[in-house]
RNA sequence: GGCGCGUUGGUCAAGCGGUUAAGACACCGCCCUUUCACGGCGGUAACACGAGUUCGAUUCUCGUACGCGUCACCA
């Protein structure tokens, strides 16, 4: 027998003195929803305690290593105002971060199950195939499980390749508690015994999880609902290894409707992807949070929330059971809600680009044509085709003129344009007082409502039925000479159509 | 199939034995208004089902149905 002491030697334990959660993704390559969700619920537990968030990442299936992936991680915390304490990037006292790099504790520590005879090795093949095995259900006694000291041993001299798996026991109940979910008991028998050592020497996650929580002090264990049925082995570890138990935090998935979770595969967005799609990253984030999670008391009625408030409200009580539908509609309504409250230069300056999408008349000013667009842009990627006619005056019908609201009809029309020319072309100084001055004044020269002379006027300016902005406003942007013009082109038009 | 979990309007959800069952999105109507928005006001719409406990169940218990998860040398 091995030196059984040797794992009280090895004892790497931070001494725990406070809250401890950790963010532990696989690197995929991107960041789903539902991923976004636990790292914002995991952050959020850490920083409403005062205590420390953790990035550690979980790299031990080589088969699925994506290059690049971790970088996209840093990115979207980074991006999200997820900071972390500790981590690859930026160390901390439990170093290294990344599974791979902490390969040798595994090892050792399943041994040390071994010889407590919580686990065993197992010689056996491989399963033919998945499908086959997940068929049929069977759960069929492993033979190494009972297998002799001497008889292993012998195998293990032959290098025979080896699992190392968890011996659950025949008999008896487990019961874990989850913060959210309660109580759960199961029957042992109703486990199996996974595996901890995978043939090529890593762990399982299932495995590095508890020994890397344990040596890192994690105290809430933050992590979607999926491992709910595995909670009850990872507490037969916990306890054969005598260990303190994290609090279980399971959080339900983000689902894309009601039958089926979010995925990247049938085409739901990940975090980069609403990014790209026009999306601001605060009202991600916000609403993201409240997709399985509200708050209660005093904030109960509030939606719009910064992180510091989120900081200060979140409790892991207000956290849902049940999975949420990601409604994309209402994202689109704390977008718009994001984008009016924001200052109107820091708006100019995230419209801009989209804005020169489809004005690349440098003579438009971006910031001008922001002050227009903010109050009524749900999205950025909105934005283009509401603006384009700044660019281009669009070809469009004399029917446009005929507006039963605002009382305008085509002679009408025809004749308030031909005037308004003419007060324009006398305009001096052009700007929105002005501009407005020569409508209204006509208006009430000619005894008629304001709608009657400004609606013929935007038509003609702007050659479309919805635009943002008025005629004073877009008349301003694109200034007298191009107004008067488009003007002309309206009076030419609508003297065809008479 | 076994085990586990879940179920309040179309969606997110409050509720934690007694309520006219909140609020938000979406939808509809009205108002405001130089279009569209914004904003304001109002409206339609829900406790899966069946027993039990109780003076009283959306709330507690059990069962049913439906759904989801899990039963990988994936996480």
């Amino acid at each position: 027998m091995a030196d059984m002491n040797w794992i009280n030697e090895m004892e790497s334990r931070i001494p725990v003195d406070g809250v401890r959660t950790r963010f532990a993704p696989s690197p995929t390559g991107y960041m789903h929803v539902g991923n976004l969700r636990t790292a914002l619920y995991t952050y959020l537990i850490a920083r409403h305690y005062d205590g420390k968030f953790i990035l550690r990442i979980e790299d031990t299936d080589q088969g699925r290593l994506v290059e690049g992936a971790v970088d996209v991680i840093y990115k979207t915390m980074r991006e999200c105002g997820l900071s972390h304490d500790e981590g690859p990037d930026v160390g901390g006292p439990v170093a290294p971060y990344v599974q791979t790099e902490r390969k040798g504790f595994y090892i050792k520590y399943a041994q040390w199950l071994v010889e407590r005879g919580h686990a065993y090795y197992c010689f056996c093949e491989k399963a033919e195939s998945e499908e086959e095995e997940a068929a049929s259900f069977q759960r069929v006694a492993d033979p190494c499980r009972d297998m002799s000291a001497d008889e292993v041993q012998a195998k293990l001299d032959a290098g025979l390749p080896y699992v190392i798996r968890q011996r659950i026991p025949e008999d008896g109940t487990v019961t874990f508690h989850d913060e959210i979910f309660g109580d759960i008991t199961v029957e042992t028998k109703t486990l199996d015994d996974q595996v901890l050592i995978k043939r090529d020497g890593l762990p399982t996650s299932n495995f590095a999880n508890v020994i890397d929580d344990h040596m890192m002090g994690i105290t809430h264990v933050v992590r979607g609902s999926e491992y709910l049925s595995s909670a009850p082995k990872y507490n037969l570890l916990y306890e054969g290894f005598g260990w303190d138990i994290p609090k279980y935090v399971h959080c339900s998935p983000v689902m894309r409707d009601a039958h089926n979770k979010m995925s990247k595969r049938k085409g739901d967005p990940s975090y980069e992807d609403l990014i790209a799609q026009g999306y601001l990253t605060d009202a991600v984030v916000n609403y993201v949070t409240l997709l399985g999670w509200s708050p209660r008391g005093e904030y109960a009625e509030q939606e719009i929330f910064t992180m510091d408030e989120l900081i200060k409200v979140f409790d892991i009580q207000g956290i849902s059971k049940s999975p949420a539908i990601f409604d994309i509609e209402k994202l689109r309504y704390f977008n718009s809600a994001y984008i009016r409250a924001m200052e109107p230069a820091a708006f100019a300056k995230v419209a801009e680009p989209f804005i020169r999408q489809a004005v690349k008349n440098e003579a438009y000013d971006a910031a001008g044509i922001a002050g227009i667009l903010q109050q009524r842009c749900e999205v950025l990627t909105d934005i283009p085709e509401k603006v384009d006619f700044f660019d281009a005056l669009p070809e469009y019908s004399s029917e446009l003129y005929i507006h039963k609201k605002s009382k305008t009809d085509i002679p009408g029309s025809l004749d308030m344009l031909k005037k308004m020319v003419a007060v324009f072309e006398a305009t001096e100084n052009w700007n929105d007082e002005s501009i407005l001055a020569a409508m209204t004044g006509m208006a009430e020269a000619e005894g008629v409502k304001n709608a009657k002379v400004m609606w013929p006027v935007r038509i003609a300016i702007a050659g479309k039925a919805v635009t943002p902005g008025g005629a004073v406003e877009i008349a301003r942007i694109l200034g007298k000479e191009e107004s008067l013009r488009r003007m002309a082109k309206g009076i030419e038009l609508l003297e065809k159509a008479l």
